[in-house]
DNA sequence: TTACGGGATTGATCTGGGTCAATGACACGC
DNA sequence: GCGTGTCATTGACCCAGATCAATCCCGTAA
């Protein structure tokens, strides 16, 4: 089975023939690279491309006219991206590579014609995307309710267990190429806030955020911190046969 | 065309057919009510339904372990409710009525038949959630990054845009079930300063909550205080002929 | 008619996290 | 070898919004 990591992962929750994995293959062709520095998607943008991340991290996000930014989510490999973009026709958020991104560019008349004729297909779809909503459930939960050290803690550990999911982390930890600055927008705080929360979290002898990459020194505990259920991200085998 | 608001929202976006509309109506034959003071989901549920809503305010959120809750978003009438439930196969939130509300109730099998055999409505579905995940963004980014102030008010008017979609409200105002403390729980605020906000916002001449009813005395300012752009709640015209 | 309970309202006080400012530590292009 | 830019780190101080504590209003039940 050489299928890529959005099909294995699509695989899990509903059983595609291999008609339907067919049809999704052929709907990547065309593979593209994007170096940081330069958005892959901006807001406002019409008729927007959908992609498949391959290789490497980006960040959703939007700007806002107080021009602070919030950063909606992460991308790694095996993500879906700007599918949103393509059924609402304009983008409402950008998109910005935060290392080399390579991914597959998906047209959107594909997308919609893939949908029409491979049913499975489309529930799949539905399927990832309701996944990467309670992603953002989280998240807005995170913000609204959670303080600065467990809000950190259960990105750290979110981002964990996406991870380890495609094969880039294990329980031990995880590359991470994101700057402090990155994370602030993420969470809602500041870098300085951040560095500072970080660094209690080290001193605890919980995580270390040190020269890309995360390490988890206490597992359980920072679990218990951020008191983090991974059920959000799970799923227990096909809901269709 | 004696459509349901559900069906007339996505007819809006996804051309649908006769058969199309049959399958959707047939899909909600079973109408159930539910008084507010038990909830209609619980998280942690397996096999839930999903609902349309007909009559009524529900809202769907998250018991923390601090004890605190976060409201994730209202629902009103014209919305589908519990779609990530089914499709996730166990809530990952609870939902309550605010008020009397009366809904439709789907099968979960049902639903996913509905989808192999609809191709449209599945990809209307889908466009559905996305517009929801949209709003869910919006959230988010109000909870990151916008004040107490910009957050109430951009709260108020996404609510009045939603419900003049259904003709529950017109530009000088809507009736509103909320308690002040539900409103803090959505807006990651506490009860007391979400009051202080609306007496500020009425003094300012903008808008009056008062009575179960929200009036706009200043829209225009309103909106350029919230910095409010509706252009994630519209649509212009079908994806799909 | 009184008691009661859920909201709304307001004042007083406290604090988590923001803001400002300075210093390091690298990695680069020239 | 030397500027220059980006990120990390730390200290000092400040403020938006939380928390605590009353009071009020009003609908409902006994």
């Amino acid at each position: 089975m050489p299928h890529s990591p959005f099909a294995r992962k699509l695989s899990a929750f509903v059983a595609l023939s291999d008609e339907d994995l067919g049809a999704l293959s052929a709907l990547y062709a065309r593979r593209r690279k994007f170096p940081p520095g330069r958005d892959m998607i901006y807001q406002g943008q019409k008729d927007q491309c959908a992609y498949i991340v391959a290789e490497g991290w980006a960040c959703s996000y939007k700007n806002l006219a107080n021009g602070s930014r919030q950063v909606i989510g992460f991308k790694i490999p095996g993500d879906f991206l700007g599918l949103r973009s393509v059924l609402l026709r304009t983008s409402d958020h950008n998109v910005e590579p935060v290392t080399m991104v390579e991914a597959s560019e998906i047209l959107p008349s594909d997308l919609l014609n893939a949908f029409a004729e491979r049913p499975r297909l489309s529930t799949a779809v539905l399927w990832a995307a309701s996944r990467d909503e309670a992603m953002l459930v989280e998240h807005l939960v995170g913000l609204g309710r959670r303080n600065a050290t467990e809000r950190t803690a259960h990105f750290l550990l979110e981002m964990a267990a996406r991870l380890k999911l495609v094969g880039l982390g294990t329980k031990a930890g995880y590359a991470c190429p994101l700057s402090q600055y990155l994370i602030a927008d993420a969470l809602g705080l500041s870098a300085v806030h951040v560095n500072r929360v970080l660094r209690e979290l080290r001193e605890a002898g919980l995580v270390t955020f040190k020269d890309g990459r995360v390490t988890f020194d206490d597992f359980d505990g920072l679990v218990a911190l951020a008191d983090f259920d991974r059920a959000y991200l799970d799923h227990d085998g096909p809901l269709l046969k």
